[in-house]
DNA sequence: ACGTCCTATCGTACGTTGTACGGTTAACTG
DNA sequence: CAGTTAACCGTACAACGTACGATAGGACGT
């Protein structure tokens, strides 16, 4: 690939591609629509760098160039995907607003991102850029902040808010993904993997004082932690938001 | 570069690659410190996808293929680059411990952290692995717990609580660091860029309801949110860890 | 029905990537 | 000084995103 494109980006135009209500049918048959199916459906059985433009086309039964006259590249491609599957995040699911109170509106957010990025595990491994702004990730992002709207925080907190909750358990996803995707193709399974690595770290942190780490280290079971981690992470956020509200007015 | 190659990894050979004292000086004069330092410097000035091979190689004054007797492959210098900045995270400044009480210690953390993937940008487009075990890691890992030990939370809660802190402080970082990218090489201030969005947008989301969505979207300043979102988040965090705390027993 | 034009389609090619393979050579060892 | 080992690296391959330009198929005016 050449090393610095730089394509001139027309925001306009991506947005008007998200938009696009009149998904024309190419003569050979494919669709805006189709395109983005294929490689969602691509990076969910692979990962992102299995999203490539051959394959994309391949799967929907065009050749690679022909790709580029219903998407300016690939950069773009993965921004229509991010807006789909946003748009499927709450599909035939209960909304946030619809739980009994904020606490378990963010609680629910929280879980339902996080398995809407086990998903759709590539999507972790796109870079944020400004806000997509498609249909998508505009209702989404709306739902997410009517379970919020009218509880005693200002716009900008209940945004902030937001952030923290989706930061927390996108965090984790990441990490869950990773420790399973090192898990599937090292072949090797935790236990063995301490059991190798333990003794060559040991002998190297000699010197080193690790007594804090190396206690705490140990204390924890490595399996279903990052989940645990999003718990604890969230409990505190929302306890931390709790007294904020009672504070003021809202008891 | 061939589709999936799936080398099979040996585990202690990346521990000891990591903890390796003696920085054995081949006949080029190349050393792994040097390798690593160079991929290092090229992603702080480029971005990751400018950390190739061949660039680290020309940098350290060595054929691209001559880095393989250093390093089993580019996951594996991308771990040693992250592991080497993690060793410089808190040098020659204050540790965490330094700071008076624990709640100014996570504060202090976080907005380290958020400097420090502000100074190598790169980092946060790695994917997390598992836990590296280097010496940088497992250090600045020590000092980060070192200032929560002993406050009233169980070995797990500490990691957790740290856990929540680095993902919320990375997640802000993350977007920071994209919005930053995307301005510089769109040319477009973000003015203007809402200004030939906006139109596009609201004719488009005509039909939806977007009412909460969009009065909080125009309320906030574009400027200098993701840091702010850090220091609510945070702020709700860390309160919500005191209220825990003084519920049981440390007042 | 036929000529014309437009554009969707795509074959080819370029520059780039990570790294497998095997030959060459420098340095250490006997 | 001969021999062995391992560091070094030249070449090659498969894959990538996409620029360029040729082609062909459908729509439309006559």
């Amino acid at each position: 690939m050449p090393r610095k494109s730089t394509r001139v980006v027309d925001p306009t135009a991506l947005t008007e591609l998200l938009w696009s209500p009149t998904a024309s049918v190419g003569r050979s048959g494919a669709t805006l629509a189709a395109i983005t199916a294929a490689g969602i459906s691509l990076g969910d059985q692979e990962r992102l760098d299995g999203v490539t433009m051959r394959r994309v086309a391949e799967s929907v039964g065009v050749a690679p160039m022909t790709l580029y006259s219903y998407v300016p590249g690939r950069p773009e491609l993965l921004e229509l995907m991010l807006d789909s599957i946003a748009a499927m995040a709450y599909a035939d699911l209960p909304k946030p607003r619809d739980k009994s109170g904020w606490r378990a509106a963010m609680e629910y957010v929280a879980e339902r991102n996080w398995e809407h990025a086990l998903e759709h595990r590539w999507m972790v491994d796109i870079p944020p850029g400004r806000p997509i702004l498609g249909p998508g990730v505009c209702v989404k992002y709306e739902y997410e902040l009517a379970a919020i709207d009218g509880i005693g925080l200002s716009d900008p907190e209940m945004d902030h808010l937001l952030t923290a909750v989706l930061g927390i358990s996108m965090s984790a996803a990441r990490w869950r993904i990773s420790l399973d995707r090192i898990r599937t193709d090292s072949a090797l399974t935790d236990d063995v993997w301490w059991q190798l690595s333990e003794p060559v770290l040991s002998e190297a942190a000699r010197g080193l004082d690790l007594r804090i780490s190396s206690r705490v280290g140990v204390s924890m079971s490595s399996a279903g932690e990052p989940y645990e981690s999003m718990r604890f992470g969230l409990a505190c956020l929302l306890d931390g938001v709790a007294t904020r509200l009672t504070g003021t007015d809202h008891g």
